[in-house]
DNA sequence: CCTCATTATGAGGTTACCTCAGTAAATTGG
DNA sequence: CCAATTTACTGAGGTAACCTCATAATGAGG
């Protein structure tokens, strides 16, 4: 049973806790045959409404040709709708159907519990803390 | 300059924060043309010495099939060296080269730097109880 | 010695990204 | 008002870092 804990660093501790959230995550998401990445767009549709491919890229940080493609799942399955943006030939807006309205939903709810299971162990303080020092950390990227 | 900063949830945070170490790492590496599982690799070898494949994927955790990839491209760049075990000729035995243990050493002295500029603009405290929140979280597996 | 477990690897797949090039449409500047 | 530039998306092709399943060689126990 050999590993590092001993004298990891905080990054590879950080990695290690990453590990495990992923494959957290996936298991959680399993029902719906949805990814995490794909569940991501889903909860920003649903927060934020419809929006142009190019926003939801920045929304997600990640490149618009990325995007495309998440998108093309998304659409395949019939969880969200490309449609024209009338303002702008060249843009296409993306919305979530009513499928995707219900999935992400589901996926929510199931996803606090697993958030609960998971950040759950921690204590009042250590869950603040943690919540307070990542939002720091990703401010001062 | 649109972002979900305000509403995030703690493992959204992290995973941005993930995404932003991820980046850096990469960087950090880029010199040596060497990725961050490939790293990983040379340090797990100079911190324990030579091992067998096998006892390398418990290190990493992960899948034995894996670590015969990474360790092929070590091989061929001439970072490690393979040679069969002499107590189970089934075995093969992972050893770092001199210049394995060169780069190893140069990357170690690089990564202080980095994790420093990224997880130094922390107070020492949050810092500390970083370290502490993350083992925790991965005790608790 | 015969069966079962273990070691590494071939074959093939997946997720989640990336860059670069191209097309169509909008905007700007002369 | 037309040419040049910029912007929005997508096709093509690539990468890292994993995975499972099947298989050959070897070792270990009854």
């Amino acid at each position: 049973m050999a590993d590092e804990r001993d004298d990891e660093t905080l990054a590879e501790a950080f990695w290690g806790v990453a590990r495990q959230l992923r494959g957290l995550s996936r298991r959680t998401l399993e029902p719906w045959e949805v990814t995490p990445s794909h569940a991501r767009v889903l909860s920003v549709l649903a927060r934020h409404g419809v929006m142009r491919l190019s926003e939801l890229s920045e929304h997600l940080r990640i490149a618009p040709r990325s995007t495309t493609e998440v998108v093309d799942a998304l659409d395949e399955r019939g969880l969200i709708e490309r449609r024209p943006d009338p303002s702008d030939r060249r843009a296409t807006l993306v919305e979530l159907t009513d499928d995707g309205k219900d999935i992400n939903a589901a996926i929510r709810a199931s996803r606090a519990t697993e958030a609960d299971a998971f950040f759950g162990t921690l204590s009042d303080t250590d869950y603040y803390n943690l919540t307070r020092i990542l939002r720091k950390l990703r401010r001062l990227a």
